[in-house]
DNA sequence: TTTCAAATCTAGCGCTTGCTTGGTTTTTGG
DNA sequence: CCAAAAACCAAGCAAGCGCTAGATTTGAAA
């Protein structure tokens, strides 16, 4: 195998892990039940991935690429700093719900990670929160928020992230919803 | 031993173990560091606790402890919504940040709970989410903040919760800075 | 049809895990 | 000062862990 195998197969074989580790946590999902989730022999796990923890850092990554992404596309063609705030945290909202395991994993269980494996990980969360950074920046800039800055993503990212803990995909409210009440909230009807 | 044993070196045990599992995890942390963190052998643990899972319980039961007694302290005697908004962000930070060890392990590790402990400290903290939620209301009420009542509750605590993955003890805010803060970032200056 | 690599299986190794048991030391109350 | 209780230790068991090695199957290209 070659060491970043990125085969379709190895795409569906993250996804199965990512809902594992979701539900249990990482440390309590051993190799057999992935395999046995993945429908082969925990032997035939180590022809995909060098070792377990692999596992763990392709299921993020495909988390923090698909967030990425998503983020880039909604701040298309936005100028305005309060459209692009909530574009942004729309994106947001959306991936995090949608691809709820991977982003659930990122968050629960980076601790497991091997240095290597972080500091990717790390590059990728830091030029996440930048482009939030610019756009609670501009905001700022012109006046529609108050407040330090970072300060403020780190509070607005805290809000996000804790729906992963209590967001009800059957509820009423949908992610749209969500972003539109958090801009209300900090004063960006 | 008795079941739900209270005694000193009790406690001092727990705060070693809410050190380790915050450091690294509950899963990753054997018996066998625990005791040797304990200065003991592995074997006398079982001593004080049934088995590993009791450990986890009691440390996250001393942290919500913890918060509950602080808050209710903070909110005494106080009668402005706005003031009690801020007393109660405050109080949590304060909590969060001094007890951090227990706090960061019961927002992580709540899954390796059995359903016993889990009902336990879902009672504990529905008490706690009450206390905010009963000084959000009245914050709503009197108009100083606009929106849906537990969805504000969710984003402020989101917030803080989220503090503990940035906070430096070290840096240049305190606790109380961020209160505020975050406080004149919804509008209560 | 032959070839060859990718994917899978079978079988199990070496180690660690949470926890138990039975005995010893330390602490404490009368 | 002494007995009972609490705390601790030494030794190890059974189970489960991540992972490996070598053989076998599958599938597509030549």
């Amino acid at each position: 195998m070659t060491l970043t195998n990125n085969s379709k197969r190895r795409k569906e074989l993250v996804a199965i892990a990512a809902r594992l580790f979701c539900e249990q946590g990482y440390e309590r999902t051993t190799v057999r039940m992935l395999a046995d989730a993945m429908g082969i022999k925990s032997g035939s796990l180590f022809h995909h991935f060098n070792d377990k923890q692999e596992i763990l850092c392709a299921v993020i990554q495909d988390g923090m690429e698909s967030a990425m992404t998503i983020a880039d596309q909604a701040l298309e063609g936005l100028t305005q700093p309060k459209e692009r705030f909530k574009a942004l945290a729309r994106a947001h909202l959306s991936t995090l719900l949608n691809d709820r395991n991977a982003h659930v994993v990122a968050l629960y269980e980076w601790r497991s990670l091997t240095d290597e494996s972080l500091s990717v990980l790390i590059d990728m969360r830091d030029r996440y929160e930048q482009l939030w950074q610019q756009v609670i920046d501009d905001c700022v800039e012109t006046g529609l928020i108050k407040g330090d800055q970072p300060l403020i993503r780190r509070f607005a990212l805290g809000a996000l992230n804790w729906t992963v803990q209590w967001y009800d995909a059957d509820g009423e409210k949908t992610p749209d919803d969500l972003a539109q009440a958090l801009g209300e909230l900090i004063g960006l009807g």
